[in-house]
RNA sequence: GGGCGAUUAGCUCAGUUGGUUAGAGCGUUCGGUUCACAUCCGAAAGGUCACAGGUUCAAAUCCUGUAUUGCCCA
C-alpha cells in the first residue's frame, strides 16, 4: 500500500458508477451448487412486475443484502435469488388502462392478444425493480433472476394443482367469495383492504302472513331482494312465538319463512335478521344449515338481474335508494340509523367488495397446515422479533379454505379440461393433445405460484442441482402485511412438497412512515423516492440510514433529511481513511502487533481492545438479526472510538518527521484497525468500503465482496485499559468543559494541574501527558499528589481527581462559583441517594455483597468530592 | 368484540439476565479558519422513564389495572 491520495469528501456516484459493474463482471454474487462451502441462501420477496423501488423494499433488501454479503465475506457459498411476480390483478390493470387509451377493451382484442400485450408490457417495463435493487448494491445472483410465469416456474404450478387435486385436498365448490365488480374477479380475504366507514341501518318492517309484522335492521336493504328467510335467536322471548310462521317479503311478496338460529345476536338491531343466502357468507352458512333457497340478484358488475324484479338492471347503490324510497311510501321503512360498518375494499381498485355466490377452486388448509404449526411450535422455524409467531400460529389453527381461482386472463390458467362431447373432467399437468377438451377460463391466485417461490426458482418439479444445494434457504426477510398470503402459506408448500421447511428464520421488518407516522402511500404523496435519495445522499447513505433508523420489530419513521445522518457518516469514514492512509509509508511494511505488544503506546492496546469488542459485538447481533444494534455498535466505535479519541491521539505520532518506531507503530495500528472497519461496515455500505479497500490491498483479496470476515481477536480485550482510558477522557473533558465554561478562548494555552493520590492515576496521566496537552489546549501538565491549588484558578473535580486551571487576573468568580455550586448540588444529591440506600438495613443484608460495596465505594468518592468542591467554594470568598 | 405491540430529552430512538451518575443522533444555545472531515470539532441546556397500584433490600426494566396510540383478526 502506498500513500493514497483521496479527495477532500466522499463521492458516492464514482464509486457506485466504479464498482457495480466490476462485481458483476467477476461473477462475485453468482453462486455454484457444487461448491464445497458452507451455503447460505435466501430468497427474494419477488416484488410485483408492476412496482417501481420504494423505501419498504430499500430496507427490506438493504436487510437481506446485509446478510448475504456478510456470509460472502465470510466464506460461505451465497445464494441470493432475485426475481418478480406476474401480480395477476395489478398487472392486467396497468394494461387494461393502457388498451382504454386507445378506445380498446380486453374483450374486444380477445384472451390471446390481450396476454400478448401484456407479455409486451412486461418485456419492456417488467425488469425496471430489478435495475432498481441493483442500483442499491443488492448482490444478489442476478442470472438466476426468475418470474412466477416463467416456464418453470408454471410447471411447477401445475404440478402442484395435478397433485393436491389427486390428494382430494383440491375441489371445486360454490361459496360466497369477496367479488370485486370493477376488476371483474375474486380476491382472497386476505386481499381485502377493511377500513370503518359511515353508513346507515335501516329498520325495515316485513308483514307477517297472519298480520302484523316484524322488524329487521340492515346495512344493507339492497339485499332485501334476494332474502329467502327471516331469522330469530330461539332464546329471545320476544320473538318465540313466531317461529315457524311466514313472512312477506315487501315490494316482491315473497314468502319467507321464520327460522330460529343460535347464531342471530339478540343484542344487535331488533334481534330479527333477514336471511340472504347469496350475498352474505353468514347467511350462506345458515342456509346451508337450515335448507333455505339461495336467490343470487346480482349481475357480475353488481347490477340487479332479473330476480330482482322492478329493480333489474340497477347498479346496487341506485336499487338501494330506489328500495327504501319505495319502502317509505309503501309506510314500511320504521326508522334509518346511523352506523359505521367495516367495509371491505379492493386492494387494487377500492371498489367495495360484494359477496357474491359462485363455482370456484378451493384448496383444503387444514392438512397442510398441520406440519407448518409444528415447524413454528417445535422451534424449527424462529421468528424475529419472536412475537410475530403467535401472529402465525393464531392464523394457522384458525385457517380457512383458500379460494385460488381469479376471473383474469394474467396468470397462470387452471389445469382443468372438459370434454366438450362427454363433459368428462380432466385435472392435468399436461394439456390433453387432441382438440376435445377445452381448458377451465379462469386462472390462479398470484399467491399460489408465489407460495412455491422457495423452491420452483430452483428448478423444482426437477430434481437440480441447484435445489439440491440452496434448499431450504436459510432465512426470509419481509413486512408483517405477508405474513399470512405468503409466509405462511410458503411453510405449508415447503413441507407439503419438499418435505423440509423452506427457510428456519423469518425476519418481519417494520413498515416504513413518514415523519408524522402515516403510512407512504401514492394517494397521500408522502413517499420519499428512493431513486431521489441515491442521487442526493449516494447509496450507501439510503442503506445505512435505512438501518440506523429503523427500530427492531417497530415502524421506523423517515424523513428525507433522515439521510443526512448516512451521508455523514460516509463521509467521516472516507475522511479517516484520508488521514491514515496519507499517513501510512511508501513501502508497506508487516509489523507483528501481538509479539511487539510491549512497544505499543496505552491508546494502541486501548483501541484494538475497543476494536476486539466492537467486532465480537457486530457478529454477536447479525447472527441474531439485530441490525440496527449491529449499526450502531459500529456507528459508536467508528465515530466514538476511533475518531474521535484514537486518531486524535495517534496523530502527534503520525507527525514525527523522522522514521521512528513510534511513527512506524501508530501507523500501522490506524491501518489495521481502519482495515477491519472497513470489512464490517461492507455489508452496510457497500460502495465506500470498496472504493477504501481498494487503495489499501494487501494483495491477498483484490475486492472486498470476498475479502474475509473478522471475528473478534479477544486478546487484546483489557478491561483494565479501557477503565484507565476513561479516566483520562474524564481529565480531558473536565479541563475542556472547564476551559468552556470559563470562556477561555479555544487559542489560549493554559497550564492545568491534577491533584490525585492515585499513583495509578498518575503514572497513566503521565503516559497520556501529550495527548492531553493536545486535547485539553494545554501548555504545561502537572501531576501530582501533593501539588496545591494556585491562588486564582478555576477548579474541577472528578472521581480520584482534582483538576486547577490558574487563571492570573482573567477569572469571572462569579461564572466559577455557579459552576462549582452547581456540580456540589449534583454530587450531593447523588451522594444522598447512596446515603439513603447504605442506611437501609435489609439492602445491606439482602444486596449482594459486591453491589453493596460498589454502593459504598461510590458513596466514598462522592463524599471526596463534596468535601473538595466546598474547600474550593470557601476559597473564593476569599477573592 | 378478540389478539399483538408501543408510550424514556422538543423530535427519532438505545437501554442485555432488576443494582450504570438513564444514553445517542437530530434540533436548540455558546465557542471554534489546530495541516482527515464545517457532510466537521469542542461545550452546554433539556428527562417524576404515560398514569395508578403491586412484587422486591432495590423497578425505566417484573406483575396487575387505567389512559393514549398503532397494527392485525372478527
Amino acid at each position: 500500500m502506498g500513500k493514497a491520495e483521496l479527495a477532500k469528501n466522499y463521492d458516492p456516484h464514482a464509486a457506485q458508477a466504479r464498482w457495480a459493474p466490476i462485481w458483476e463482471e467477476r461473477g462475485y454474487f453468482h453462486a455454484d451448487p457444487t461448491s464445497k462451502k458452507p451455503r447460505y441462501s435466501i430468497v427474494i420477496p419477488p416484488p410485483n412486475v408492476t412496482n417501481i423501488l420504494h423505501l419498504g423494499h430499500a430496507l427490506n433488501n438493504t436487510l437481506q443484502d446485509i446478510l448475504i454479503r456478510q456470509k460472502r465475506m465470510a466464506g460461505y457459498e451465497t445464494e441470493w435469488l432475485p426475481g418478480t411476480d406476474h401480480a395477476g390483478i395489478a398487472t392486467q390493470v396497468v394494461v387494461e388502462k393502457q388498451l382504454k387509451s386507445e378506445g380498446l377493451d380486453r374483450r374486444d382484442i380477445g384472451r390471446e392478444k390481450f396476454v400478448e400485450r401484456v407479455w409486451q408490457w412486461k418485456e419492456k417495463h417488467g425488469g425496471e425493480i430489478l435495475r432498481q435493487l441493483q442500483d442499491m448494491g443488492c448482490s444478489c445472483d442476478w442470472r438466476r433472476t426468475r418470474f412466477t410465469l416463467d416456464e418453470g416456474l408454471s410447471k411447477a404450478v401445475v404440478e402442484v394443482f395435478a397433485r393436491l387435486y389427486e390428494k382430494g385436498l383440491i375441489y371445486r365448490g360454490k361459496y360466497i367469495v369477496n367479488w370485486c365488480p370493477s376488476c371483474r374477479t375474486t380476491l382472497s380475504d386476505d386481499e381485502l383492504e377493511r377500513q370503518e366507514e359511515d353508513s346507515s341501518l335501516w329498520y325495515i318492517k316485513y308483514p307477517l302472513e297472519e298480520g302484523g309484522s316484524l322488524t329487521v335492521a340492515t346495512t344493507r336493504p339492497e339485499t332485501m331482494l334476494g332474502d329467502t328467510a327471516i331469522a330469530v335467536s330461539p332464546r329471545d322471548k320476544r320473538y318465540k312465538a313466531y317461529i315457524g310462521k311466514t313472512a312477506i317479503l315487501p315490494l316482491l311478496g315473497r314468502r319467507l319463512p321464520i327460522i330460529a338460529d343460535q347464531y342471530i345476536d339478540p343484542e344487535f338491531g331488533t334481534g330479527v335478521l333477514k336471511v340472504t343466502p347469496a350475498h352474505d357468507p353468514n347467511d350462506f352458512i345458515l342456509a346451508e344449515k337450515h335448507n333455505l333457497e339461495k336467490i343470487n340478484i346480482m349481475t357480475l358488475e353488481a347490477t340487479i338481474n332479473r330476480q330482482g324484479g322492478p329493480y333489474k338492471r340497477l347498479d346496487r347503490y341506485e336499487a338501494r335508494k330506489q328500495i327504501v324510497a319505495d319502502l317509505e311510501k309503501a309506510g314500511l321503512l320504521e326508522k334509518v340509523e346511523p352506523y359505521k360498518l367495516t367495509a371491505g375494499r379492493c386492494y387494487r381498485c377500492s371498489t367495495v367488495i360484494e359477496p357474491l355466490l359462485s363455482e370456484q377452486w378451493f384448496v383444503k388448509m387444514k392438512e397442510l397446515a398441520g406440519p407448518a404449526i409444528e415447524a413454528v411450535k417445535s422451534g424449527r422455524i424462529t421468528f424475529h422479533p419472536d412475537h410475530w409467531s403467535k401472529v402465525y400460529l393464531h392464523w394457522m389453527e384458525n385457517i380457512r379454505d383458500w379460494c385460488i381461482s381469479r376471473q383474469l386472463w394474467w396468470g397462470h390458467r387452471i389445469p382443468v379440461y372438459t370434454n366438450k362431447k362427454t363433459g368428462e373432467m380432466l385435472v392435468s399437468a399436461t394439456p390433453p393433445d387432441n382438440g376435445e377438451y377445452t381448458q377451465d377460463e379462469d386462472v390462479l391466485d398470484t399467491w399460489f405460484s408465489s407460495w412455491l417461490w422457495p423452491f420452483s426458482t430452483f428448478g423444482w418439479p426437477e430434481q437440480t442441482p441447484e435445489l439440491k444445494a440452496f434448499y431450504p434457504t436459510a432465512s426470509l426477510f419481509t413486512a408483517s402485511e405477508i405474513i399470512y398470503l405468503w409466509v405462511a402459506r410458503m411453510v405449508m408448500s415447503g413441507c407439503e412438497f419438499m418435505g423440509e421447511i423452506p427457510f428456519s428464520d423469518v425476519y418481519i421488518h417494520g413498515t416504513v412512515r413518514d415523519g408524522q407516522g402515516r403510512r407512504m402511500s401514492k394517494s397521500l404523496g408522502n413517499g420519499i423516492d428512493p431513486r431521489d435519495i441515491i442521487r442526493d445522499y449516494g447509496t450507501d447513505a439510503l442503506r445505512i440510514s435505512l438501518v440506523l433508523a429503523a427500530p427492531e420489530g417497530q415502524d421506523p419513521l423517515i424523513e428525507y433529511n433522515t439521510f443526512e445522518h448516512g451521508r455523514n457518516f460516509a463521509n467521516k469514514l472516507w475522511n479517516a481513511a484520508r488521514l491514515v492512509l496519507a499517513n501510512q509509508p511508501d513501502e508497506p511494511v508487516a509489523i507483528d502487533l501481538a509479539a511487539r505488544k510491549k512497544d505499543l503506546h496505552l491508546s494502541d492496546r486501548w483501541i484494538l481492545s475497543r476494536l476486539a469488542q466492537a467486532v465480537a459485538n457486530v457478529n454477536e447481533n447479525l447472527n441474531s438479526f439485530k441490525f440496527n444494534a449491529a449499526a450502531r455498535g459500529l456507528y459508536e466505535f467508528i465515530w466514538g472510538d476511533y475518531c474521535d479519541w484514537y486518531l486524535e491521539m495517534a496523530k502527534p505520532r503520525f507527525y514525527i518527521a523522522e522514521d521512528t518506531p513510534e511513527r512506524a507503530i501508530a501507523r500501522e495500528v490506524a491501518r489495521v484497525v481502519l482495515r477491519r472497519i472497513v470489512q464490517l461496515l461492507h455489508p452496510f455500505m457497500p460502495f465506500v468500503t470498496e472504493e477504501l479497500w481498494s487503495f489499501m490491498n494487501d494483495g491477498l483479496s483484490e475486492h472486498i465482496v470476498v475479502g474475509g470476515w473478522p471475528e473478534a481477536d479477544k486478546q487484546w480485550i483489557d478491561a483494565k485499559l479501557e477503565a484507565d482510558m476513561e479516566q483520562v477522557q474524564a481529565v480531558i473533558s473536565a479541563i475542556r468543559t472547564t476551559r468552556a465554561e470559563m470562556k477561555i478562548p479555544p487559542g489560549k494555552k493554559v497550564e492545568a494541574i491534577v491533584r490525585t493520590e492515585r499513583k495509578k492515576l498518575a503514572q497513566n496521566l503521565k503516559t497520556y501527558e501529550e495527548n492531553i496537552c493536545i486535547l485539553g489546549r494545554l501548555e504545561k501538565l502537572v501531576v501530582g499528589a501533593e501539588v496545591s491549588k494556585p491562588s486564582l484558578a478555576a477548579s474541577a473535580v472528578i472521581r480520584d481527581a482534582e483538576i486547577f486551571i490558574p487563571l492570573d487576573g482573567v477569572i469571572d468568580i462569579d461564572a466559577e462559583r455557579q459552576r462549582l455550586e452547581k456540580e456540589l448540588q449534583r454530587v450531593t444529591d447523588q451522594q444522598e441517594k447512596i446515603n439513603k440506600k447504605l442506611a437501609n438495613k435489609d439492602f445491606l443484608a439482602r444486596a449482594p455483597h459486591d453491589v453493596v460495596a460498589k454502593e459504598r465505594a461510590k458513596c466514598k468518592d462522592f463524599e471526596t468530592m463534596i468535601k473538595q468542591l466546598s474547600e474550593h467554594l470557601e476559597k473564593l470568598v476569599g477573592w
